[in-house]
DNA sequence: GAAGGTATCAAGAAATCATCAAGATTGGGG
DNA sequence: CCCCAATCTTGATGATTTCTTGATACCTTC
């Protein structure tokens, strides 16, 4: 089925709710993807590339907030979540960790329909692409691997981190507070040095020669900036 | 009161629910709007540009999903619809309007506030910041970048808060006082000093010419003013 | 041409930054 | 349960950038 139907990722483990939600979406609209646990999922949002995942909370393997976050990382795809869980915070933490939208089971069909429909219409207006290529260098942040001149580079998580979060703010200057809070925690607010120590690792791995960066640019006084294209 | 909260329009006829709405929003994240009828509502959509909107379906002059049409439009912005009709028709019918969300009275205050933070986080990313163009000077506040003729412009931190300060009240004269103050505190009021240097310096970076200044103009015995666009 | 305000340069002081390396922590395997 | 390896955190030190101040020359206006 080599159409170009929008590919919707249906993660539940429970094979009712499987069919009954392939019934539902089965109307010739969508190309219907499935997993039943998180580790699948998030290798199906990969591999699958969906328009739109539809994600029960409740998974046997992990929970479903870290499934999102894990998303969030690489992707803006939309993300509905599907919870018998009817908790105002179990939706406050799904939603602000990166859900588009959260339905209480039981639900309609037609307003399943219609909130895929919302969700669908605002993101064809954007799609990022989620791997960066910038000069010689390529962040690919849905397989979370760094390429220089095609060759790996292995970082640490925190690394990682510090090089995604200014990667996908490419051209704009975080201050030192705000990489601190993203990745340490308010807690580290006050300490800039365990950021440049990190940066600095950073800049050993991946510039050509770390004493003169081209890639991570420093801001004296403010922060750090990523080089874009611009 | 002239800040930059996002501004979100109430539309509702009930006073019950607007001193509910004020009560659940009034934590001092929002600039809160309101209107009583779908007219009042259209009118408000346009003057106060709201980053965000509040409707209640059930207005005295007409129908909500019209008022969602006829937003729709011309304008993107979010559409949070509160309703005590629990029709799954009706939901599909403001869905499909063109708005955004769509919650069933009675819900939770927090559930709210989360669902206005999706909406607002998903319009945040694709509002275009403000650059400021002047000639061929281009101040980049949300970059935190200065572009000469399409070249980058390396200023330290006093330097560009200095800049920021005049361009943001460009064609305004600031005094001496107004500009110390704000950057150096109360206690630097009597140093103009410091401040004809940083002046100077910035001239030096950004002016062709820095003993015929162009842009930081210099009002003698007062201040100085950031020639505006005009 | 004097006076008050203004512009520029340069140098020491202060703050910020980069780097190396040693101790602390963590997680996995035996 | 302990050990090992990888990673994280912290400390120390030297390099770099930025800030502030003083000296001096420059306008402009009367």
């Amino acid at each position: 089925m080599g159409n170009n139907l929008p590919r919707i990722l249906i993660v539940d483990d429970e094979p009712a709710i499987q069919r009954f939600l392939h019934t539902a979406l089965d109307n010739g609209e969508f190309s219907l993807h499935q997993a039943e646990n998180g580790r699948a999922a998030l290798a199906a949002a990969v591999n699958t590339k969906p328009e739109l995942i539809l994600l029960d909370l409740g998974l046997p393997d992990m929970d479903g907030v870290e499934v999102i976050g894990r998303i969030r990382q690489w992707s803006q795809v939309p993300i509905i979540v599907l919870s018998v869980r009817d908790r105002e915070d179990d939706k406050v933490k799904a939603l602000d960790a990166g859900a588009d939208d959260y339905l209480t089971k039981p639900f309609g069909v037609g307003e399943l329909l219609a909130r895929i429909r919302v969700a669908l219409r605002r993101s064809l207006q954007q799609a990022p692409e989620p791997v960066y290529h910038i000069d010689e260098l390529e962040v690919d942040l849905a397989r979370r691997r760094v390429l220089m001149r095609g060759k790996e580079i292995s970082l640490t998580p925190t690394e990682y981190d510090v090089l995604r979060l200014l990667v996908t703010n490419a051209g704009k200057v975080l201050t030192h507070r705000q990489i601190l809070k993203q990745i340490w925690g308010a807690a580290y607010l006050e300490q800039p040095h365990i950021l440049r120590v990190n940066v600095s690792n950073l800049r050993h791995k991946l510039e050509k020669d770390a004493s003169r960066p081209c890639y991570i640019v420093t801001e004296s006084g403010v922060g750090y900036r990523f080089k874009g294209q611009s």
